[in-house]
DNA sequence: CAACCATACGGAGACAGTCTCCGTTTAGCA
DNA sequence: TGCTAAACGGAGACTGTCTCCGTATGGTTG
């Protein structure tokens, strides 16, 4: 890549990280290329659809998350509240902005979706959690890792939109959680 | 209301139910305004925002709602299959549209919201269902009617927005009644 | 049944967002 | 220094939302 386009191209992952932070994810991008210096036309050429960009933003997030699934397998108190903690924490790395859990979530399991290396990150992560409980002997035997995500991710979704606090949102994952429980 | 608005008024309401379910929740208001045979001004003027079509067009609806929750009440196997017929009769209530789901959940316990009353609606079926469960002592005491309607949105929501078939949900929704159920 | 007017109509057009096309500029190389 | 492929960027086409206001009409009243 020729310099001067990695510059722009970093300028605008740069501000619409921010931009997203702040007005969601349906934020305009015309706007996002304006506040970066930049014609719209330079920002589709290297983002020819919105989830191009997200993907593109969510690239740092990747390592977060893989970070937190390790941590949460740390953990020393009985499996629900592992399991219980990691839902938490999962939710949160999705809800990082508006519309966020959404995405994510209805990417999941489609394999061309443009943010499919993100929902892997985070199929990967909560496997993790998954499996090490699966080896406990913990589990159900039918729980699959997709469909804990999907779970998960329906209730932050509904978080998301309702914009619900973690009060509210810890007991509908503790329901879940038990439901996937021994 | 004058005549020729009443008349106007139900052709709108007649072709969008019509749109919505075929293209979904998103579909373009001025072309239903041009289907219905009226300008844009009227559609606008009836339904300010798209939230007031909607929750004309679904007024029907409720009733169904009703009789689904009161048939699902006589099912005479085990609480755990009451619960899951019943989320699954749920799921389909509020997936008729795409779009659906995530606009009736996240209405749910705003009360101004333009469907409102629809939401209430979902959420007395619901009611009747856990009540009848809490009455036969086979839930858990934290449950809550708003809480369950959410987790039970939140799945329909993903379903909706992944284009999940029954197969793919059912087992998510047994996890959650699971959950629920002592 | 004619005249009146509140009510309702509808379409032109302002506005916002998406996305493309293409003439212009420039980085990087020979 | 000159050349060229790569990249730029902005004008503008297109789509959808929503409003304003001149026009038309249903229904009432004398």
């Amino acid at each position: 890549m020729r310099a001067d386009a990695q510059r722009n191209y970093d300028k605008i992952v740069e501000v619409a990280r921010q931009v997203f932070r702040e007005r969601g994810y349906d934020a305009s991008l015309d706007d996002i290329a304006k506040l970066a210096g930049v014609g719209p036309g330079t920002l589709y050429r290297h983002f020819p659809k919105r989830e191009n960009l997200l993907d593109a933003v969510m690239q740092s997030w990747v390592d977060k998350v893989n970070d937190t699934a390790d941590k949460a397998l740390t953990y020393e108190g009985s499996d629900r509240d592992l399991l219980v903690n990691w839902f938490v924490d999962y939710v949160g790395l999705i809800s990082q902005h508006k519309g966020g859990p959404a995405k994510l979530t209805s990417a999941m399991g489609n394999p061309d979706s443009p943010i499919m290396t993100k929902c892997q990150a985070l199929s990967r992560a909560n496997g993790k959690v998954i499996d090490r409980l699966r080896e406990d002997g913990a589990l159900r035997d039918e729980v699959d890792t997709i469909q804990v995500c999907r779970l998960v991710g329906g209730i932050a979704t509904v978080a998301d939109q309702s914009e619900l606090d973690t009060a509210a949102v810890r007991p509908m994952l503790e329901v879940v959680a038990d439901g996937l429980l021994k």
